[in-house]
Formats: structure tokens, sequence, C-alpha cells
DNA sequence: GCCATCAAGTTATAGTATATTACATTATCG
DNA sequence: CGATAATGTAATATACTATAACTTGATGGC
């Protein structure tokens, strides 16, 4: 499994050694995070020769910045599912709880898509920088409230910041209260409760005032 | 500046090499978040040869660690202090609003406490672990709401988590709604206004109950 | 069909980091 | 005041990134 399509017996060139660094290096990202991530290793891993790689990718960094483009790829198709997938549940509650399904169980990847020098160095109208716009803006599409424009998407960002927070401190062991025992999917729809709850109110608010 | 009290000569000993090691490492933290700090530099910095820090510190790790344990105790202090300092605005918000502006202006050092390995490999009596639920629990403190237990703590852990995902989204430029017009500080204490109105809801829904 | 060219490999090597080992110096205390 | 522990040094092993110079083989123009 995995090694990708490649011809049986050894022949100078891998045939596409470039896509196989990136999956490589995604599974290596999954169990140990983007530190794990060697190109040193790939190399040896894939049967090449340690400059091989980069032939392909500049650095390290840009290896990296491969991967997590595939890294949104795949979630963003994981979010866009959970969305659509019908449920007792509203849409917004089902996009929480399924990216905090993926922020825990693939927390190596996750932190690369969104705690990780990488991102941080991604400007504004990169591929990165707008793959991650582009999951946000599924977040505010799975508001189910009325079109409010900007209230929502302030909603939205509360949403978005809180299932990050809940995803990093929960894998930090910084979620624990003292006596501990709501559990993170738990917290997480609370939480998607209490702002749709403060939309409600704003929304009330903003009416009585027209 | 920087270099602590050191003999002006050339001495053998250097005198605090433990110490000026961890301050030393504390400003790499600040300017370049904790895979800035390379004991090689460090003892180049404090002009001790490569291997003395080794005497102080087993390894990269065990430095960091203490480095983080000194940035919790800088940490804790301002967040006790924003709390019991007067101001019109509420202690929650105090403390909100005090740890955003720590968490933005001294990213590095916030990053080494609340997103790095290091912590992640804290066990949970550890003095890292204690460090940081002592901050929660100033946190819990904060809230000027009925004595309510846990569901005091459940609301502070959604400060607790919201914070963290505005410190660190904002940090990697994803915290820019289409029509990007929220502040960072304006978005955190909607987001503690929201966490005390549920907590308002819950209590009078008790209530009714009883 | 052949050969020029170029993409994609190779070996060799420089540079930088962590960390260990064996040795040197100084501080301290019985 | 001398033994010993604490704290430094020099030398070295290992691992990784990255570059340079060379080699292989696939491909397209003629």
């Amino acid at each position: 499994m995995g090694q990708i399509v490649r011809k049986p017996f050894k022949t100078y060139h891998h045939g596409d050694l470039r896509d196989a660094l990136i999956q490589a290096a995604l599974q290596e990202v999954e169990l140990g995070g983007p530190e794990a991530v060697s190109i040193k290793a790939l190399a040896k891993k894939l049967g090449v020769s340690q400059p091989a790689p980069y032939r392909h990718f500049a650095d390290r960094d840009a290896l990296l910045e491969a991967v997590t483009a595939e890294a949104f790829r795949q979630f963003n198709d994981i979010m866009r599912e959970a969305v659509e997938q019908p449920s007792k549940h509203s849409k917004l509650s089902r996009f929480a709880q399924a990216a905090l399904a993926f922020g825990l169980q693939r927390h190596g990847i996750y932190r690369l898509m969104f705690a990780s020098r990488t991102m941080a160095c991604a400007p504004k109208g990169s591929e990165l920088h707008t793959a991650a716009m582009e999951t946000l803006a599924l977040l505010v599409d799975a508001f189910e409230a009325p079109a409010v424009g900007l209230l929502r998407e302030r909603q939205a960002l509360m949403i978005w910041a809180g299932l990050h927070g809940v995803v990093m401190l929960a894998e930090q062991g910084l979620l624990t209260g003292e006596s501990a025992q709501i559990s993170r999917e738990q917290l997480m729809d609370e939480f998607v409760e209490q702002t749709k709850l403060a939309l409600t109110v704003a929304l009330k608010a903003a009416e009585e005032k027209a």
C-alpha cells in the first residue's frame, strides 16, 4: 500500500516522485506533525537518493506547502460531505463535529493546516490561504440562519476560533477543567448552540431598532 | 544589555550559565518561536563552548521546558494583574483582552506555552501542566457570576478555547472574514459577552426547573 | 530512425545542528 | 590544604538541509 504505481524493477527514473513525496510526507505529518517530515528520510523510504526530492521541491518548506494544499483538499471535501449528509443535527453542528473529529484524529495534519509556519507564511492571495478561506466559507454557509451578512460572518468567525481552540487545547491536554466531566464534543456543541443563541439575540435587537 | 551579570574579564566559569540560557532562549522564542532556539547559537551568544549548556540541561527539550516554566510565571503574573486592576470593564473582559494582547504581541512565547510539543508532552501533574491549570483557574475566578461550579467552569473552558482560537488564527492570517471589518479585540469581547449570556440563560433554565 | 536536448536521477560534499565522550579548570568544604 | 564535585573545553559521531557537478534515459525535430 501507499508507494504509488511504480515500475516493478528499479528504473533510473522513479516515475512519479513528486506525488510519491507528497503522499509519503502526508503520512509522516499525520503521525508526527510537520516537524516529522525529513527530506532525507522520505528519499530513503522511496528508494531514491537524498538530493532527488530537490528536483521537485526547492526546499523542505516547498514540499510542506504542497502537502498542506493536498491536506486542505481532503479536509474541505470531508467538510462539504459532512454538511450535506442528512442528519437530525444542524448543518453547523455537523460541520463543527466533523472538523473536531478531524482535528483530533488527524491532528498532525490539522496542525499543518492551521498551526504551522507553512500557513503563517502563506500570503493573502496564495493557494493555501484561499483554501483556508474556502473552509471558512463552508462554515459560513453552514449557518442556517436568516441571511444577515456581516452579523452571520462574525458569528462564523467565533465558531471558527472556538473550534480551533478546542482542538488545539484538547491536544495539549489543557482542556480539562477541575471537574473535567465534559467531553470535547459536548463542549463544541454547546459552543455552537451559544453562538446561535447570540445570533438570535442580536437579530432581535436589530429588529427592534428598526 | 541582556547578557546577565558576569565578571568583566573572562573566567573559566560563566557564573550563571543556567539562568543566562533561559533568559537568552526566552528572547529567541519571543522573536522566532520555539523553533528558533538553538543550543549552539545560544552558547555562542553567551560566549561559552557549544557543549557547555548540556551541563545544565539534558537536551534542547529540557531547556525549552525551563523556558516555558518561566514564561508561565510571567504570563500568570500579567493575568493576575490584569484581573485585579480596576477598570470599567468586567474582570472577564480584562482577562481576555490581556491574554489576547499577550498572545499577539509576544506570540512566540504564547506558542511555546500553548501550542508546542513541550507543553503537549507535559504530563498531567507536571510543573508546566500545573502552571497552565493555574492560568485556567484565574480565568474561572474572573467570572463574576453566581457560584455555579460546573456550569461556570464549562463556560470558562469556552472562553479559554475561544481565546486560544482567536490568537492562533489571527497570527495565521485566518481570522479575516470576507468583509473583515471586525478587530480581534472586538471579536474577543463579543465572545466574552455571548458566553456570559449563555451562562445567564442556562442559569435561568436551571432555576425554572427547580 | 537518430541525435540533440532536457528532465530527472546520481555521487560527492559543504554547512549546521544536536549530543556524547574524555579531559581541564576552578570552587568548595572537610 | 588537598580531595572532590561542579562546570567548563576540545574533539567527535550522527543527522539533516542543501548545492554542485555529473549521468541516464525519454522525447521531439529533422
